[in-house]
This record gives C-alpha cells, sequence and structure tokens, in this order.
DNA sequence: CGTCTTTGACCAGCGC
DNA sequence: GCGCTGGTCAAAGACG
C-alpha cells in the first residue's frame, strides 16, 4: 500500500493530462495550469528559461494538435523532460510568452499593449501556478506522511499480533512505535513473522493475487494481513465465534474444545464468547456495506428494543465464520448497529480489504491496548469519563469528534465504534452507509478479536496506542499530529469507499484541498466519487458497481460490493414480531 | 430450479 | 428447576 499510492497518483496525473489535453482546446490557460500544477513548475520554469535564452520569435498555436510535438521537439533541444511525465502538453510559460513575443513583433503599439498584458497574465497564471504546486507538494507530504504513519502502525500491529498469538500484549512493541515511524514501511505483511494462520490466509490470498501487480500484492497481503490483523484471534477462525455452543452444519469442522491451553494462557479472554467489533451507523438503509457477502439466517426480536436483530452469516467461503448482526438502535431507529463477530478465513475484495485493513488494525490496536498497558485498560474500563475525556481531545478533528462510552457490562468483549456523530463531510467516509468515523467504544477486556470485515478508520487506530496512558494526559505533540489524522481519516475512508486508489486519492485530495477552504472545484476528480462524496446518500447508484437500486440507500453500495441485491429489500426495518 | 429470506422451533446460558 | 433471552437451525416460501 505504501508504493501504490506513488504509482496511482501517477496514473492518476496521466489521467489529468489527458483531460487537459481533451479540453485544452477551449481553454489553454487554466487547463495547462492544472497539469503543469500537477508536474510541479521545474519544467516549466527552465522553459521559460530556455526561451527566453533562445530568444526566439515563434508563432505557437495554441490550438494545434501538434503543438505538443513541436515542444516535444524543444525539449529535445534543452528542455529537461518530467520523467514518466507523458504531458508533453503541458507547456504554459513558454507558449504564452513566445506568443505573446511574436503578436508584439507582427504588430503596432497596439499589440505591444496586448503582449504586456498577456505577460501580465501569464504571470499571474504563472503565480498561481507555483502557489498550487506548492499545495500540490504540500498534500502530498501529508499524503505520504499518513500513508507511512499508517504502515507503520500496520506492521506494528502485525508484529504485535504476531509476535504473541497467544498473548495479546506486548508492551514494547506498542512503545516503540516511535521509533518505527521514520520506517518506509510497505506493508507487507510477509515480511513480518507470520503464524500459521496468518502465513496460510496470505498464501490464499497470494493464489489469488498472483495476477496482479507487486504494488497490488502488497496492498492486498496488508489488507489481508489487516483483514486477519489478530492471529491469535484468526487463529480461532476456525473455531471462532459463537459456535462453541453450537455445531457448525456449515463451517464443517466443529469448535476446537475451548479448554485448549490458548484459552488458559489468557485470563483476559472471555470463556466461550469472542470478542465483538459493533459499528454504529447512521443510515436508512437495512444494512451497512462492509463489501462482504452476507446471507441472513435468522431475525429475533431482542429484549428492549422494538426492531428486530437480523442475523448474518458470511458467504464469501463456504466455511467462513464470520457473522454479524443488524439492529435498529431503539433510541435512534436511524441508527443502525452492526455488530461483527469472527474472523474471515478467505481473502476479501478489494472494497472489503481496505475497509478490513484500516478496521481490523484498529480493532487489534484495541485488543491488545490492554497489554500496553493494563492498568490503563483497567482505568478505561471503570472509568467512561476518563474514555470519553480521552477521545474528546479529538474533538477539534473533523473526524475524531465523536465521544466515547466505555461499558463492562456488555456481555461480550465488544469494540464500538460510533460512526453516529462524524459529519457527512464532503470527503466521505466509510462510505456506503458509514457517514463517519468511529468513536470507540471499548471493552478493554477483549481478549479476542472478531476480523472486522469493515474498517476502522485509521484515526483510531493511531489513537488506540496512546489509549492507555493518555488517558492521563495526551501528548501536547498529539494535537498536532491528529491533523494529520484527520487527512489520513479521509483518505483511509476514501480508499475504502472506493478500490479504485486513483479515484480514493483524488477523492480524498480534493477532500483534502476542500477541507481547506480553497475547493478547486474539481467534482471530476472523483469520476466514482460519489461513493465518497457525500457519504451515504451518494453512494445511491454510484458504488462500485451497479448499485441496485435500494430505495433509500445509504448502503446501496454494499449490496452492489456484496452481490446480493436483496439485501437492499431485506431488514431491520421488517418489523415482524416474533419474540421467542 | 437454485438461491436467498422468512420465521417458528429448538437449544444453551443465565438469573432467580 | 423454571423461565427468559440470545442465537441458530431448517422447512417453507419468495424471487429471479
Amino acid at each position: 500500500m505504501e508504493t501504490k499510492p506513488e504509482r496511482h497518483r501517477h496514473d492518476h496525473v496521466h489521467e489529468e493530462g489527458g483531460e487537459d489535453a481533451a479540453t485544452m482546446a477551449h481553454g489553454a490557460l487554466s487547463l495547462h495550469h492544472r497539469g503543469a500544477a500537477l508536474f510541479g513548475h521545474q519544467r516549466h520554469d527552465e522553459e521559460l528559461v530556455a526561451a527566453g535564452r533562445r530568444g526566439e520569435i515563434r508563432e505557437v498555436d495554441f490550438f494545434s494538435r501538434d503543438s505538443g510535438a513541436r515542444r516535444q521537439q524543444d525539449d529535445g533541444r534543452g528542455g529537461r523532460r518530467v520523467p514518466g511525465g507523458g504531458r508533453d502538453d503541458v507547456n504554459i510559460g513558454l507558449d504564452l510568452l513566445t506568443t505573446a513575443t511574436a503578436a508584439a513583433a507582427s504588430a503596432g503599439d497596439e499589440e505591444v499593449t496586448a503582449a504586456k498584458n498577456h505577460k501580465m497574465e501569464a504571470s499571474a497564471v504563472e503565480a498561481e501556478l507555483r502557489r498550487v504546486v506548492d499545495e500540490n507538494r504540500r498534500l502530498r507530504g501529508i499524503l505520504e506522511e499518513l500513508t507511512r504513519n499508517y504502515g507503520t502502525l500496520y506492521q506494528q500491529l502485525l508484529q504485535v499480533t504476531q509476535h504473541h498469538p497467544h498473548q495479546h500484549h506486548h508492551p514494547d512493541l506498542m512503545n516503540n512505535r516511535s521509533s518505527l515511524l521514520p520506517h518506509h514501511t510497505h506493508l507487507n505483511a510477509m515480511g513480518a513473522p507470520t503464524t500459521s494462520t496468518t502465513r496460510q490466509l496470505l498464501e490464499a490470498r497470494a493464489s489469488s493475487t498472483a495476477q496482479t501487480q507487486p504494488d497490488a500484492g502488497a496492498e492486498d497481503e496488508a489488507s489481508d494481513g489487516a483483514g486477519e490483523a489478530s492471529p491469535s484471534l484468526s487463529n480461532n477462525a476456525g473455531n471462532n465465534d459463537s459456535d462453541g455452543k453450537r455445531k457448525m452444519s456449515q463451517d464443517g469442522a466443529p469448535p476446537p474444545p475451548r479448554e485448549n491451553g490458548e484459552q488458559a494462557a489468557s485470563s483476559a479472554e472471555l470463556p466461550g464468547r469472542k470478542a465483538r467489533v459493533s459499528v454504529r451507523a447512521r443510515s436508512e438503509a437495512p444494512m451497512i456495506s462492509d463489501g462482504c457477502q452476507w446471507r441472513k439466517y435468522g431475525q429475533k426480536m431482542a429484549k428492549g428494543n422494538p426492531c428486530p436483530r437480523a442475523y448474518y452469516r458470511c458467504t464469501m467461503a463456504v466455511a467462513c465464520p464470520v457473522r454479524k448482526q443488524v439492529q435498529r438502535c431503539a433510541e435512534d431507529k436511524s441508527i443502525l448497529v452492526t455488530t461483527y463477530e469472527g474472523h474471515h478465513n478467505h481473502p476479501l475484495p478489494p472494497a472489503a480489504t481496505t475497509m478490513a485493513n484500516t478496521t481490523s488494525a484498529a480493532a487489534a490496536m484495541l485488543l491488545s491496548g490492554p497489554a500496553t498497558s493494563r492498568d490503563g485498560a483497567a482505568a478505561l474500563l471503570g472509568h467512561h469519563h476518563t474514555a470519553a475525556a480521552l477521545f474528546h481531545h479529538h474533538a477539534s478533528i473533523p473526524y475524531a469528534s465523536t465521544m466515547a462510552t466505555l461499558s463492562a457490562s456488555a456481555p461480550f468483549p465488544t469494540i464500538t465504534l460510533d460512526l453516529t456523530q462524524a459529519p457527512a463531510a464532503g470527503g466521505g467516509l466509510l462510505a456506503h452507509g458509514l457517514q463517519r468515523p468511529p468513536v470507540g467504544m471499548i471493552h478493554p477486556a477483549a481478549a479476542a478479536g472478531p476480523a472486522m470485515p469493515f474498517a476502522v478508520p485509521p484515526p483510531l487506530a493511531m489513537f488506540l496506542p496512546q489509549r492507555a496512558p493518555a488517558a492521563a494526559a495526551m501528548p501536547a505533540g498529539l494535537v498536532a499530529r491528529q491533523q494529520q489524522q484527520s487527512v489520513m481519516e479521509t483518505v483511509t475512508a476514501a480508499i475504502a469507499a472506493d478500490p479504485n486508489f486513483t479515484t480514493a486519492l483524488a477523492a480524498a485530495i480534493s477532500s483534502v484541498m476542500a477541507g481547506g477552504g480553497a475547493h478547486q472545484g474539481q467534482p471530476a476528480a472523483t469520476p466514482r466519487g460519489s461513493n465518497i462524496g457525500v457519504a451515504g446518500e451518494a453512494t445511491i447508484g454510484g458504488g462500485e458497481g451497479a448499485a441496485p437500486a435500494a430505495p433509500t440507500t445509504t448502503a446501496a453500495g454494499a449490496h452492489a460490493a456484496s452481490g446480493s441485491p436483496r439485501f437492499a429489500t431485506q431488514s431491520c426495518t421488517t418489523s415482524t414480531t416474533r419474540g421467542n
């Protein structure tokens, strides 16, 4: 994932270039401006200099198709070509100058004035260009850093979970966070020691991604690794979940006895139950999209809630033990609560892996939290307010303005991500219905974590390591970092929203820029951005693929991803009243 | 006709 | 031991 952004960014630029070329006949200045901005002004400047040095007075036809070729010749003579740029048509200053000069030479004073105006205009454009270029660089830097941080955290996660499959904790790893930051991680799960389970998963994926490019492979691996973020948890894949008390007629393998040493090894684990990951999100849709395929196998009325609870099972693999429950919040029926349990034992589709990646990472972080500081965890467990205050530090951050509540009363270790308070920002978050990033509601007691089939915005993950200690005092520098985190959230969310990284990147950048108050107004930057832009509704029909026309549905995209149109009609809204 | 949803029944855990 | 509740099964029906 580390390298992919680079590649895609490049691709993206290329696309932009094509667009510019196609439309340049209608407005050479602004369009070139855009292209050049993406490529940096170096070449532009050099050409300006070169032009002045040559002193050539040539008439350049902006509207001529071969103008690009001509410039190409110029480049061959002195101009430096941008490697791989492929943007021969991107040339602003030089042509502008020559054009102006030519005009001045061939006409009278009147035209000289016009030429001056042109120069001034060119200067203005140039200034604007540089501004944009600078901003572009700045954003790129931010993106790179965020990506790097993400990678580092993910790697740490792998280390934590893989080095200690039987004891979820390793303070050192978490504390070493800073020391790892400088690394330009490639999120290659293979690079880290793997448990048999993890390896198995990775290998399984390897076959499925064999055809993909190395970069893509790396991303996938990372995603997968994250998807099975916690080996100690993943190891339970086969025996996972609730089936401890049930036979797994479909999953085939009956759950191993829980009295295995693994259980005994961790007193923190709750016997007979796995941790769960719960997501609260506003959505009119019956189900939020997580990129996976689900099959409903039951529905029941739950105590204290007039809305029925639906039970789903992952059907992406025959033996996938992952299950989830979907239920509307009793207090606010617009809030959909989705609870996941278990670990996927199969490769996830891009739409799901990306999400699973970040989400699982966060989950693992959470789950390994107690390792970082049991005391801290205990404190969190015991003091809801402390936790709330902790998360409150994010209030100033766009997507982190959530509140956290911890509850030790839940029957199972549960991580609750509250996405109901995030604003439906233009950047969009976990698309397909998840309108906002998380809040974290943690049950540190969680000893085993479920493989979250969706993503937890990185901010949370990044935040977690500091959770316990931070409960006392938030590092000052952290606040600044949070800014980056929010950006990262946006980026990750965009990725989650759309597997097409190029699009996601564009969307993220657009989002960031928009956030800066200077939205360059490029809706075109997000071709499929409907997923990303306005979270929720925007996904209607815009998702990856043809989202079945699900009436109101923020989660329509999910259905598309899941390939099960019927999801759109199933329901939590089916107010059946069966008690049982 | 195959797939998926619906829904009544069944089972297990837990509290009283 | 009994009842409640959560969770799952599986037959029946719906849908494409």
